[in-house]
DNA sequence: CGGACACTTCGGCGACCGCCGAAGCATGGG
DNA sequence: CCCATGCTTCGGCGGTCGCCGAAGTGTCCG
């Protein structure tokens, strides 16, 4: 053992938050970038309410998660941006090769909802969510081919749209974001937010259900038409 | 319990990899982007060779590192620029607020030199990788603002100082990789490897002692200032 | 061909971790 | 005011994991 590096016991500890299938559950269901209940959690990963409490101890702990006290109850949501990037690659990583199919038709039916249209922890994922970022891209707003940043062309088709930019923050404007059930990038960052806070405010799509399925509405259809020239066809 | 999402054991398991100090010392030492022996990640971590080569089989069996035998050694490396920018990414999630200061003269002249100018995997970072990356930032040959690309004027300059780009793989040309010591990204992906690549074979820098960092030669100081106007005052 | 060397396999030890249910403690509603 | 609800704390159990040293296998070199 020579000069160790200083960061080997903060990556371990850090990993081994995620090392765990109760937390890895926790962690990619609060992908939807809302706040859970302690025990909406322990009803999703199947464990019991003592369990998850000391669970998400440790990840508050660990500065993964940002809870909030309300009531009786303890929300919780991943602790930032970066967080939720980061738990995304991990589990991009793991994807390929190891997608399981699904077992019953409810599933079948639940993941192919999943397949069109959700978001990712606060932008659009999916089929929807490429396809608002090939249409980006194929209208000269967006540059894939030697990075990926929007063009100025981009920046200013946010402005008449009326999607507010905020760029006083460290978070990037543009960055992709490895599509679990597409194997491509969409987009993410700042402008990836806007662009599905926007969506969902509009009312251009809706959720549905309590997953993180959306759907694009009949007046979603004709505006991603209008402002991008998307047909949402393939997407419903 | 309702619908696990399927990337839950997956993802457990890969961060079970790398949340053991021993493997993520390893995981660490290997983004210098070489191969070490199993005799050398054993001594590094401080561990018996017996139990390093359990380390090694399940990061191989993982498909985190790749291994090579030549003769009566075990080579391994990491298995590909995915695994080195995940890796990098969680080491700087964890850095913020966990730098830990050098205890001793020797290992304060050691962490500088890393912070000077280092490898990161295959591309320069240190102050010498922020000093590069800003040169092309300001010289309008790589975008930062929108996100992070080159822009056609930064493709046209590779060509032009003779360092090919190969944009055949799915690797993207541009991305920004987070600096351990400087906390804000620097070149990474085809462009950051290829631009690293040609600055070790040309001699603008050279790797100093077992470690990953890198100085900037007498020689490299001119080429750096005459195709960048970079000035690497601060950097040596 | 024999010894040095690098790595692997095995058995066993100790530590840690995740799990549960029971009990305790707040909060909010009837 | 009392009970239901949501969460937390605690003790204890079982499984996994990392570690080592000893013994084994394969390779290189003289």
């Amino acid at each position: 053992m020579t000069t160790r590096d200083p960061r080997v016991p903060g990556l371990a500890r850090l990993a081994a938050l995620i090392a765990d299938e109760t937390r890895a559950a926790c962690l990619l269901a609060l992908l939807d970038g809302r706040a859970w209940t302690a025990g909406e959690l322990a009803r999703h990963a199947g464990v019991a309410a003592s369990t998850l409490s000391e669970h998400l101890s440790r990840l508050v702990a660990g500065g993964v998660l940002a809870e909030e006290r309300q009531g009786r109850h303890r929300y919780v949501r991943l602790a930032d941006a970066r967080v939720a990037q980061l738990v995304e690659d991990l589990a991009a990583q793991v994807a390929p090769g190891e997608a399981v199919r699904p077992r019953t038709l409810r599933e079948a039916s639940a993941g192919s909802a999943m397949a069109r249209g959700r978001t990712c922890y606060d932008h659009l994922a999916g089929r929807l969510g490429i396809a608002v970022t090939d249409a980006l891209t194929e209208r000269g707003l967006l540059r894939q081919d030697t990075g990926f940043a929007l063009t100025d062309a981009g920046v200013e088709w946010f402005g008449r749209v009326g999607i507010a930019l905020d760029r006083s923050g460290r978070r990037p404007l543009a960055r992709g974001c490895l599509d679990w059930t597409e194997r491509r990038p969409h987009l993410a960052g700042v402008a990836g937010a806007a662009l599905c806070r926007h969506a969902l405010e509009a009312g251009w799509c809706v959720r549905v259900g309590s997953e993180r399925a959306v759907v694009v509405t009949a007046a979603g259809e004709r505006e991603f038409f209008a402002v991008l020239g998307v047909s949402v066809e393939g997407v419903r």
